[in-house]
DNA sequence: TTTCAATATCTTGTATACAATATCTCCGAA
DNA sequence: TTCGGAGATATTGTATACAAGATATTGAAA
């Protein structure tokens, strides 16, 4: 039983809203798992009111599936379906790359510089904690360098959907220096202010990632 | 005060939450307008709990926006904000362009030409509301044509969400036609699967649009 | 008259109670 | 033994009640 904090005058179906979206992601809870509110209630302390608030968000934003009167459950895909969201987040990821390309400011690419050290740094060590949140920053600065907020939430949030899928990706220490380095293809082109192939090396880099996870399933 | 239905065993909240989208995408409710809990609840007939489960699922649609304890509002954007969105809507309906012309079906084909012939009977006609619903589907019909739910889902959220700024573009008869001989540049591109250039074209009949809304505003 | 603060009122956030529907269990018949 | 249905149980959907924060109002002092 966790203590349901309410910190900073920020509402408790926020909190809950936020930690389930953790524990998804990082796969605490599985995909298909039904959640149960009054569980969920007990489990934070609360009524099952801001828990229901919670849910409810978290179902319009796809990360959980309402199916009627018979409760709520973690998103769970078919191998056709991943591929599909996979094909998805691969398109988009292109298209930030591609904008960004275009419109580069120094502090982005100080900040993609920086987040690129930090994915090297882990990966050498075989730190695969800290490979994987140095690549999610990496990606996002790509996304903040868009300069577009829309653009940077809708693919933030795809990647949220696919995190738990590519989180079981890395194995090996090998996989993280291969992913790193393919990074670096993507910031020379980056770099250069080459929309397309910036695109067309992050599409790579992404269809290899989604190959290898796909092939895993 | 209207009757809440609750056809068909679907819950009344999601009876509510479809009928407010489309009271904001069609215009009834304005941008910026504040949506009180209780004044809802009263013109559904019902409690405020089912209006809230409505709300909020809104809010993380984007569609409104909360503010803490005061209340939510539907979304409301500055000049810069909506540039951005239209930037963003305008990628990605190059991408969906693009997506389309690499994997036409006839199927597929065959429902955009069949939309497409809706546009211009209705702009020959210089009806307004029969083709705002025909370009709607034109363009429906084109995210359907990339053969991916997820993308489908992005683009027509989306696309609600530009809903109430592009109703307004369209006021001459001239507007009207012009978007459908423009619709039929992008289906010459769409069908001869050259996908750079479906993209692009689409890409160009985006930025007209919204250069011009913006204009007006 | 203007300004500031205390109070009243209104609105949202949460808890609890009740209703409706789905799921489970158990028992009897084929 | 297996199948099916009636009742029991559990879980979600909705209503109402209460708590807490925000806005509006009132009144007094400068």
């Amino acid at each position: 039983m966790e203590k349901a904090k309410n910190q900073k005058g920020r509402s408790i179906s926020k909190h809950i809203e936020e930690t389930l979206r953790a524990d998804i992601a990082s796969g605490q809870i599985d995909a298909g798992e039904r959640l149960d509110e009054t569980k969920l209630a007990e489990r934070f302390s609360v009524s099952r009111t801001p828990v229901r608030e919670a849910l409810n968000r978290l179902v319009a934003q796809g990360i959980l599936v309402s199916n009627g009167r018979r409760g709520v459950r973690v998103t769970e895909y078919t191998r056709e379906e991943l591929a599909h969201m996979f094909e998805a987040m691969h398109e988009i990821e292109a298209l930030c790359a591609g904008m960004a390309a275009k419109r580069l400011t120094l502090l982005a690419r100080s900040s993609i510089e920086a987040a690129q050290a930090e994915c090297i740094k882990a990966a050498e060590a075989n730190d695969l904690p800290g490979f994987l949140r140095a690549n999610e920053a990496f990606h996002l600065e790509i996304y903040r360098a868009t300069e577009n907020p829309f653009i940077f939430d809708l693919a933030s949030g795809f990647r949220q959907r696919t995190g738990p899928f590519r989180a079981k990706k890395f194995s090996t220490a090998e996989d993280l220096i291969a992913s790193a380095r393919s990074h670096e293809d993507i910031i020379k082109h980056l770099f250069s202010t080459d929309s397309a192939a910036a695109a067309s090396e992050m599409g790579q880099h992404m269809k290899d990632t989604f190959m290898s996870i796909l092939a895993k399933m």
